[in-house]
DNA sequence: TAGACATTCAACCATTTGGTTGACGATCCC
DNA sequence: GGGATCGTCAACCAAATGGTTGAATGTCTA
């Protein structure tokens, strides 16, 4: 892993993927209800998924036929921590988060 | 700008452009001398500033003839807004920031 | 055992990305 | 004016990205 912030950047550049990880905050899912909401096929969230597991974002593990997909949300404190140098933001606003939480959850899947 | 959080993420999510940006933390430059340690074209830093400021992460602003690069803190903090909502961080680490920016800076201009 | 279901794999495609080079438009200075 | 300097533009290129479809694999269930 060249470096873990080009990967953890990358995987949270996509709104697809920022949607699943907001989806992922209310509870634990199995691939097929990650799908659900999405246009796209079930192979191309498999993809995505694939690629917020390889960023640490979020980990996978198969019970039976069925793979749950759960926050990490570990990975992102690296990348939180590089951004909070760039200025002091002030403490962690919950309220500001929903609000931006909704307009991705809104629009995210179409 | 349909979505910010993609711009901004994905200005993030490259090595050189995530340099830059360490470097101006510093102070402000001016292209050529953005373009200095790095081993790259200056055609190709100029297109990584654009970049950064269409992402807002950075102002660009022509003297005679030069052009100041200068850090816009501001934009980084609706992606760190929506980071933080995935776990509560402890309080700003600026050490653990210090350590980033050291193998950043290090690495990045090979 | 035979389906049905859950997920990934493989091949393919269009678009984007990150880089190059060479020409060009401004601006400074002699 | 004329040459050096600062930076961008345009055309091009290779590789990565985000999607598709269809076949394959593994597992549950009737």
């Amino acid at each position: 892993m060249a470096n873990s912030l080009d990967t953890t950047f990358a995987a949270l550049a996509d709104p697809t993927r920022r949607a699943i990880l907001s989806m992922l905050l209310e509870d634990d899912m199995a691939v097929t209800d990650v799908a659900e909401p999405f246009e796209m096929s079930l192979a191309a969230i498999s993809k995505h998924l694939m690629i917020l597991t390889r960023a640490g974002l979020i980990a996978q593990e198969k019970r039976g036929r069925v793979k749950w997909c759960k926050l990490e949300p570990d990975a992102m404190k690296g990348a939180s921590v590089w951004m909070q140098g760039f200025g002091q933001f002030e403490p962690v606003n919950l309220d500001a988060f929903e609000r931006f939480l909704e307009t991705e959850l809104d629009s995210a899947p179409e």
